[in-house]
DNA sequence: CGTCGAGTTTGACACTCGTCGAATCCGATG
DNA sequence: CATCGGATTCGACGAGTGTCAAACTCGACG
């Protein structure tokens, strides 16, 4: 059983990461686009589930384009989302790993 | 498998504790605090590894102890702390399940 | 009981973030 | 090519956040 402390650079890039998570309406997107597995999922049907405007639910997908948590592809006049698998699985790890170790005996 | 939307309060519980993970120096206070499995870290220890003064990691203790990850206990002049491997593994069978049903079939 | 050291709280400041309205872009369709 | 609708970008504003210096709290020890 290893006990890694996390490099410094690495808690950058993960605290990242985990900001993007830190907002309940990017949340939702997020459960909301996995949640359609192999389907995809165009933003007119993301919008109807929020009170908040088309520009700030637009802002707040392209943060998690830009921390590599889903992929978004135009096609004709609507833009479809996918979720990233991996990215959620290295963050599962993460906190599984501390958690396992930290329940660990010394 | 059961393809969960995430509710609103849900999600915004969620994102509280994605919060406190969203900084560096918490992510490394965490980590290390984690990788002393048994052992308790006090304060002290930990003020080494960090540029930061001692207010400003005392701050960011008292976010993930707001939080719920982690538990300090007073034992004479320091303070010792415990990371909560039950709140850790919660956040990541989230991002698990998000993830195998991202990555499941419709 | 006075002092010292470990840790926290308070107050202030610069900076970031979530939100919206307005303007813009980009395909499709007439 | 003009227009329309879906989606994004721009600009701005209020709220929240990370950081530090200074002041404070709490045990311990002389």
């Amino acid at each position: 059983m290893v006990t890694e402390p996390v490099t410094e650079s690495d808690a950058v890039a993960f605290a990242q990461t985990f900001k993007a998570l830190s907002d309940p309406v990017r949340l939702r997107l997020l459960s909301m686009i996995a949640a359609r597995a192999g389907q995809e999922v165009c933003v007119c049907d993301l919008l109807d589930a929020f009170t908040q405007t088309p520009p700030t639910i637009s802002h707040h997908l392209k943060v998690l384009r830009d921390a590599g948590l889903i992929t978004g592809e135009r096609r004709a006049s609507w833009v479809y989302y996918r979720v990233v698998p991996s990215a959620l699985a290295a963050l599962s790890q993460l906190l599984d790993a501390s958690a396992m170790t930290a329940t660990a005996d010394a």
